[in-house]
DNA sequence: CCGGTTGTTCAGCG
DNA sequence: GCGCTGAACAACCG
């Protein structure tokens, strides 16, 4: 579920909802929802992994972590943290992190940032990684302030695509290798986005969970990279290593 | 059935 | 105050 085109296309199956009043606001959240009740949603957004639910009182954010869920005009067996209900159906959410939003919206989201958004700025991405030099890129690809949205998935393949290995710092890229990340963190997780709409996301995988390179045959390493020791799967033949 | 994870925050420690 | 570690959250897959 989590990482940021899975969370657009939350985004679009809700659409019917936008508009609608809350016919009913439950769940087993402990915030006080209970401004929205007689309220109704203006708008869905999303910034990456957030999902973002605009009323006129509040604004509430939804986070999946990593086990989060929902369902649309369905239930499943374990209660909801947050219920939704619309005279035209309901969504469910499930195991996510809920908070409200205090800051006006446009002070506390970047949309810049956002591989996904229309107000992505690659330029921006490039001068807010400028200041981590001796960064990891593949922690670099995680940190949701410059690339809101992409995930420990988006990573292994972007890397593995550019022929980056994992455990460059920044400052060892030539210019030329940092454009080609920043511009397909961008364009992966469009391609990502379509493949997950089309329910063959998997299947599309060059590294994440892969046992060989596709490209020189040999065994991939398996490695928890960098400071956020996520699993990465990286080529140590065909990703390069810079000196 | 167990181990691990598409993620993030925070407490506790040295 | 810092950086690091582990816990917590709690679902599902192989």
């Amino acid at each position: 579920m989590p990482e940021g085109p899975s969370i657009l296309l939350l985004k679009e199956a809700v659409s019917v909802f936008e508009g609608k009043k809350f016919v009913q606001v439950s769940g087993n959240t402990k915030l006080d929802l209970s401004a929205l009740q007689n309220s109704k949603v203006t708008k869905f957004r999303t910034w990456g992994k957030h999902f973002i639910i605009c009323t006129k009182a509040l604004n509430l954010r939804i986070h999946f972590l990593l086990f989060g869920s929902y369902r649309i005009n369905e239930e499943r067996e374990t209660k909801p943290k947050l219920r939704l209900e619309f005279t035209n159906g309901f969504i469910n959410f499930y195991a996510c992190s809920i908070k409200m939003i205090e800051q006006p919206i446009d002070v506390a989201y970047d949309w810049s940032a956002d591989v996904l958004s229309d107000k992505w700025d690659a330029k921006a991405a490039r001068n807010k990684l400028k200041e981590h030099d001796e960064m990891l890129v593949c922690d670099a690809l995680l940190q949701q302030e410059i690339f809101s949205g992409v995930g420990n998935i988006i990573k292994n393949e972007v890397l593995y695509r550019i022929r980056v290995h994992p455990e460059n710092s920044i400052e060892k890229l030539p210019a030329r290798k940092l454009t080609e990340l920043i511009k397909e963190a961008r364009n992966y997780s469009f391609e990502f986005l379509h493949w997950k709409r089309n329910f063959e996301l998997k299947k599309h995988w060059l590294a994440h969970t892969k046992k060989v390179c596709v490209r020189c045959q040999i065994l991939l390493k398996k490695k928890h990279c960098g400071k956020t020791k996520r699993r990465t799967f990286y080529c140590e033949n065909c990703q390069v290593l810079f000196k």
